[in-house]
DNA sequence: ACAAAAGTGTTTAGCTTACACCCATGG
DNA sequence: CCATGGGTGTAAGCTAAACACTTTTGT
């Protein structure tokens, strides 16, 4: 093939805008929730939206996709999740734009409050969402739905816990997760059987007066598990 | 925001190359294969490659991988999945392009032999490929890795066997795609328990003298379990 | 009659589920 | 001393896993 012929190849193709959009999970107590933002440009400025950005020419997605989540939460270690792509040619009206869909995992107590303040940003609970521009509304749902099947086979759930953690916390979350009740002491059981979690000296009072005692994920153990073909299961 | 402004926003991004690429698995009495094309451009012409194409302006990504998929197969009713964004700068040295790489599971015996003289292209044993261009190594060990996961919890695997198959039939496609050998009277109980398959009053006597019973996959029973919740587990 | 693949049940072990009481502590 | 949430064990039912012989039929 000449050069020529090379050149058309490429040249002859479309470039289309390419966009990443973040699902930003978070937990809190006992509830799921997730980072809205304000938008500030039209078309729909001032609705609630997802936060997202153009892809750069200098930038890979997964790139991108990390300056983003670094920009509205101010952390850089984030469990960050590709879930797919949303293209509709009409799904933005100001332009066509393919947006590659993440959700991300993070601790809330380890995001940066002021930039929250800054992005016009506030935290929703999962069940009580206002609505979403575009088509933020249905990669919402299909976060979710991949979380959950994604929680089942590895233990994502713990990016949203702090670092230690008591049980009863983890249960709510996984209630969370999975919106049902679990047996505490059939959770207990399993959590434990699986020898991944480091048990601490320290109690947490917040909760009870009695207290829990705080636990802490050993991320080697599980991967050693892993190597071995174990499969975690709620 | 002033429309000028928002003409910068959207114009100030860079738009990008985006393509898509097909992984086509297929089924043949006990392997599984990848139908791979001797690329016909630069660079790397004649060396084997995934069939791709670029995303036109009209069109979404999807439709754009089901128009490959008919390119290159003349089939248009396939079980297509999209599994995620190859964007490293330097992957394709032919010009920054985002790949968003999909996996299609095809009926070898239905698909048009001809277009597949017409494309150069080749059936290849899953462990016995050929060295591919690019990243699509890579891509094709995401798309099984994939491949094995979905099959778990969603009979897929029934899009690469004819419409009637036997028993015997079924069960070597998921030991290939699971690598490993599976009881025969566990995975008849297994199976048949499930009730999603329609036993035939026709055998086929190829592989036998006995012959074996066909069957045929039940579409609607499957989906009422679905819905009540059951989940397929090899 | 025999070779070659199809078909069929039972037993055992492990896992999942359901379930109720005592413990520690702060107020 | 009592209210509140944290912690613990066991029995029953179910699912998964291991395992070997009979059936059919073309040659």
């Amino acid at each position: 093939m000449s050069s020529a012929t090379l050149k058309k190849y490429y040249e002859g193709a479309e470039k289309i805008l390419v966009a990443i959009d973040c699902i930003i999970f978070g937990f809190d107590k006992e509830t799921l929730k997730l980072l809205l933002f304000k938008r500030k440009i039209a078309p729909f400025a001032g609705e609630w939206s997802l936060i997202g950005s153009f892809v750069q020419s200098g930038e890979s997605v997964p790139e991108a996709a990390q300056r983003v989540l670094e920009e509205s939460t101010g952390l850089n270690n984030v469990y960050l999740e590709e879930m797919g792509s949303y293209s509709d040619l009409q799904r933005d009206p100001g332009s066509r734009v393919i947006s590659i869909a993440h959700y991300a995992l993070i601790r809330l107590d380890e995001h940066k409050q002021q930039l929250v303040e800054t992005h016009q940003a506030r935290w929703f609970p999962y069940d009580d969402l206002p609505d979403l521009i575009l088509d933020h509304q249905e990669m919402t749902q299909n976060a979710l739905a991949k979380l959950r099947r994604k929680a089942r086979y590895q233990p994502i759930g713990f990016e949203l816990l702090p670092e230690k953690f008591t049980l009863p916390q983890l249960q709510l979350l996984y209630q969370a997760i999975y919106q049902k009740k679990l047996d505490r002491r059939n959770f207990r059981k399993k959590i434990l059987s699986m020898k991944i979690l480091e048990k601490l000296d320290e109690k947490d009072k917040t909760n009870s007066r009695k207290g829990a005692f705080l636990y802490r994920f050993d991320e080697k153990k599980y991967q050693e598990l892993e190597r071995k073909g174990m499969n975690f299961e709620l």
